[in-house]
RNA sequence: GCCACCAUAGCUCAAUUGGCAGAGCACCUGUUUUGUAAACAGGUUGUUCUGGGUUCGAGUCCCAGUGGUGGCUCCA
């Protein structure tokens, strides 16, 4: 792999190129189809079209046939120069090339009106073969430097998408195609989608027991099985230990709260769009809540602070419940109600810097952790021209200079990000990838001048005035929900024993082996492990298959052998059988596995 | 929310294109007691997502709704 911008790679060049002939392959077999735009996109491409009637199956079928065989046949891509007016003459007929070209004429603008580029003189055109787009380029010189092979269009299903992103637009059919540089590569690709959709934790949550989701309980509300609540409380108590450890103090909220909370914080207006109609009581307005910092802010303020009290930290794992809309619920990433690993540090401006420092190395320990070491880290500051933020400029250049500071003093991979920012201060996001390399933002610490403000936060400082607290947010697993669905993923469902549901089952060899098995069991248990003796009436290859299936870390067979020597013949998760073990031996060491938190089995 | 596609047993899927709703797994009952990836036999399981319509006849065709999937927009 080379340091080379995507931008200026031959991949990027093939993949652009191949979206122009995909372009010209649609066009014959629809000829009064509008194109609209057709760019390079991580692991492939894609085209827009305005289509006069609904694609099948079999017009993709044609259009990749077709494809390949213009790709076959060395046509070249010509770069021309015109001006608007020729521009326009070229595309009479495509509305949405002469509104690109407008844009380009009249220099872009942002949402605000602001100019994003120069007003453009002259446009560049690529042409090849029968096929003319108004493109910037790069393209590659001919479809010859394109192979066939490495080209497809069947492998993801054509969608829906907005011209220009905008919802209130032109609704356009987009085709996607991926194009790699050998058919090998292809190949790969492909093998990395199916692994994905092995890993989906929605279908390994249903095959492992860990949720389901009820339509008559409601979309976007998971269920928690025995197993998953198991999983999810392990995440709980872990962290919560690590918090402690850490000086964090539990709080405890209810899920609802008075209106008026809401419109103190300055949340009302902001989260108009996710928040559910209020509920009358007794007259009162209640929201069900959207986020828990308010419920702490209250907390704070139910007491006089001194500043030897700070900095306070305040944890709970907090549920909250936004508005989704419906086509956005997906699995456990994207629920309407999720639970909040959620904390609010309350602190004199003199601890800002060593508050926000060691919450990102807490972020750092919990990933760490979890062997979840593909990330990256965001900073969103505010976008200067944006009326959206709230809060003296002064306090968010504090707040920026102090995030960037910490994350250059704690070497973080990191990037500033415009207009990301919360709109009460700037935010640093912990971006992970996973299996099919989409990103999620997990944990978020956010820095926070404006909730102390709206609130009336103070401490009596050691010269006895009166002083505003500055406040920390922070959640490493940015909702329990998505992170655990993401979990899933990451570990493809075999979680470390620690994690893992079920730790161990034992499978007694014959019948007569089932008060053994049971012995085992309950000395298991009481050293605090979660096993499960299985006595079903079967044999014991079929329970050998059966808990494969669930990804048990550890099956202990026991026979008369065992039984006699006072052993378990141990088989890891992976098929590795150990051989028998005495009980001891294998207490000792599953148990030095969990309590070091080890994705390792063997003993 | 928008566009497209989909919906048959707990799960995975059949049903000769409009003609008696089925299989494997799971589950239940027996038999069997096996040293590391499926013992044997029998049995239960359905408002074919819901509501309308067309038809002598609808799982199959049409309309509406609900739910799911892939995207878009949005986001922890």
């Amino acid at each position: 792999m080379s340091d080379q911008r995507y931008e200026d790679s031959q991949l990027y060049k093939i993949r652009h190129s191949a979206a122009h002939v995909m372009a010209e392959a649609m066009l014959e077999r629809f000829p009064e189809a509008k194109i609209a735009i057709g760019p390079p996109i991580e692991d492939g491409f894609y085209y827009d079209f305005d289509l006069p009637t609904a694609i099948n199956d079999e017009d993709i079928k044609w259009v990749e046939k077709r494809m390949k065989k213009l790709l076959a046949q060395s046509h070249r891509f010509t770069l021309h120069e015109v001006t608007p007016a020729q521009a326009r003459e070229i595309f009479h007929d495509q509305p949405y090339k002469l509104e690109l070209i407008d844009d380009l004429v009249n220099g872009r603008l942002d949402d605000n009106g602001g100019p994003i580029a120069a007003p453009a003189e002259k446009l560049t055109i690529y042409t090849q073969s029968n096929f003319t787009d108004l493109c910037r380029g790069p393209h590659v010189e001919s479809t010859k430097e394109i192979n066939p092979k490495a080209v497809s269009i069947s492998l993801r299903r054509p969608a829906g998408a907005y011209w220009r992103g905008d919802e209130k637009r032109q609704q356009l059919t987009r085709i996607y195609g991926t194009a790699w540089q050998t058919p090998e590569e292809l190949r790969d690709y492909r093998a990395r989608l199916e692994e994905a959709i092995k890993r989906d934790h929605r279908v390994l949550g249903e095959k492992l027991d860990l949720f389901v989701i009820d339509p008559m309980v409601g979309k976007g509300l998971p269920l928690w099985l025995p197993n998953g609540a198991v999983l999810r409380d392990t995440l709980e108590r872990w962290l919560r230990e690590i918090q402690i450890e850490r000086g964090y103090l539990p709080v405890v909220t209810p899920h609802l709260g008075n209106i008026e909370l809401y419109k103190t914080s300055g949340h009302y207006p902001y989260y108009a769009d996710s928040q559910y109609s209020p509920i009358d009581v007794d007259g009162d307005e209640f929201l069900l809540r959207p986020m828990n910092c308010p419920h702490h802010c209250r907390i704070y303020s139910s007491q006089p602070r001194s500043y030897r009290d700070l900095p306070l930290r305040y944890a709970e794992f907090g549920t909250v419940y936004r508005y989704e809309q419906s086509g956005e619920l997906r699995g456990l990433t994207r629920v309407r109600g999720f639970t909040v690993d959620d904390a609010h540090l309350f602190v004199r401006p003199d601890q800002l810097l060593g508050e926000f420092m060691a919450v990102v190395k807490l972020i750092q320990h919990v990933f760490g952790s979890l062997g979840m070491t593909d990330f990256r880290a965001r900073i969103g500051t505010r976008d200067a021209d944006s009326d959206k933020y709230v809060g003296d400029n002064q306090l968010w250049e504090e707040a920026t200079a102090a995030i960037v500071s910490a994350c250059e003093t704690l070497g973080l991979d990191y990037h500033i990000e415009e207009g990301e920012a919360a709109f009460y201060g700037p935010k640093l996001d912990f971006i992970v990838r996973d299996v099919l390399k989409r990103e999620w933002q997990l944990g978020t610490v956010q820095v926070d001048y404006n909730l102390p403000d709206r609130f009336d936060l103070e401490y009596v400082d050691s010269d006895n005035e009166r002083k505003r607290p500055v406040m920390i947010h922070r959640a490493p697993f940015g909702s329990l929900e998505r992170f655990i669905g993401i979990l899933i993923e990451h570990f493809a469902g075999a979680f470390p024993a620690w994690l893992a549901p079920v730790q161990a089952v034992i499978i007694p060899i014959r019948e007569s082996h089932n008060d053994y098995a049971v012995e085992v069991e309950d000395l298991l248990k009481t050293r605090g492990m979660r096993v499960k003796a299985d006595l079903q009436n079967r044999n014991m290859r079929s329970k050998i298959k059966q808990h494969r299936r669930m990804n048990i870390p550890w099956l202990l067979i026991v026979g008369d052998r065992d039984i006699e020597n006072r052993t378990v013949s141990v088989r890891l998760r992976g098929d590795e059988d150990l051989g028998a073990m005495a009980l001891a031996e294998f207490v000792g060491g599953a148990r030095e596995r969990i309590d070091s938190y080890s994705q390792e089995l063997g003993l």
